[in-house]
DNA sequence: TTTACATTGTGATAACAAACACATAAATTA
DNA sequence: TAATTTATGTGTTTGTTATCACAATGTAAA
């Protein structure tokens, strides 16, 4: 292991490493080398080897990784030890599933307040979350810190929710709205828009 | 313009030159400049015009592009002048979201099928469209050849969803199932994965 | 008409990421 | 214990993508 800039498509990849690990340990196996893994994901032994040794040298030679050891290592390398809190702006189909989704698997991301515009929703009770009126999203107090904000509201919406959030506190969010968000550099944004992953889709699914 | 590989990348961004344009237009505006663009969505002008470049000459220089042409150029370029037939596999929050999401803005993606395991669900009629049983998958009918297919079902059943809607003649499928799937190369496969995206946010968030 | 300015298109360069080749080390077998 | 096999870790090479510098070209002003 040397210290070096690490890519950011390597800190793409934990995610699915972590994932499939845990797959396995629930299966109760013990070692695992990086062929295997490459077998279950489809990404090449070498480049698994490289990717994890940017953190350390987790294997052993002629032998492979101790499963159990190497999830944790790549959980403590996420921050997934500990947990996080999010906000859902936008309770109605994709808030939902993604309140849904995220209460059922239960992995270390918990959904502390979820806002909504509409005044038939706002009160009510999903997940056991009590939805708030939108427009309270700048004055609401959070009982803990919020750590990440979803916006799963009106794409006309989604700019100016998203700097409530900021004001709020939130580190990082993930927008399913397609709108460009304008935000401080130091707030990550990840962008979830189904209708742009299909127009790349059919450009080349045509050109076959 | 000169024959060439392109990037994976570009195509990647042109959805959303494509989306900013077609915003644009509505607006009535005629003319725009790389710069311009640029400030939209937060990508350098020399990039757009590179992207743009591989296509051919849109432009036109000291003036900027004619949106309305460029707008229409790049509808060609990503297949999106035709319409897009679309199953949809699992019609529970998420893949009603869709379906709300896909039929509000029709943008050219049709769905024209959707299944679900659930007795309850099949049958009945959501957004015009008639949930068939997921069983029936591999035998029913559709009257026009099915383009995409869009999984949004128990990850346990992603993969064989996956390999029926491959067989009924899918040539890409958006898998929001956190599963991998095991498709031949010729499949253009989209993984819509929020876990995974959590992931890799809260390793940078932590970062810092 | 000439000059100044705006803007595109592109070859060259730099930054980033993947793939490769192989040194290293543990386990197994003869 | 020596040879063989298995598997990791990493420096080097190759490939891909972004950025830069600037030539080419159009518009507007002097």
């Amino acid at each position: 292991m040397k210290e070096q800039k690490i890519p950011k498509e390597t800190i793409k990849r934990l995610p699915l490493y972590y994932r499939c690990l845990n797959r396995l340990v629930v299966l109760g196996k013990d070692t695992l080398s990086s062929t295997e893994l490459s077998e279950y994901l489809g990404i090449k032994p070498t480049q698994i080897r490289k990717d994890l040794s940017y953190f350390g040298d987790f294997g052993t030679r002629g032998v492979g990784y101790d499963l159990r050891k190497l999830f944790k290592e790549i959980e403590s390398i996420l921050n997934l030890e500990r947990s996080w809190n999010i906000a859902i702006a936008g309770v109605s189909n994709i808030g939902c599933a993604i309140m849904d989704l995220l209460d059922f698997n239960h992995s270390g991301f918990n959904i502390v307040a979820a806002f909504d515009s509409d005044n038939r929703v706002v009160g009510s009770n999903i997940y056991g979350i009590t939805i708030q009126d939108l427009d309270n999203l700048k004055e609401c107090t959070a009982d803990e810190p919020i750590d990440i904000g979803i916006i799963a509201v009106d794409p006309v919406d989604a700019r100016e929710v998203a700097n409530c959030l900021v004001d709020k506190g939130v580190k990082g969010i993930v927008n399913f709205a397609p709108t460009l968000l304008n935000l401080p550099k130091e707030i990550e944004v990840v962008q979830m828009d189904l209708t742009s992953e299909l127009g790349w889709l059919v450009f080349y699914i045509g050109h076959r």
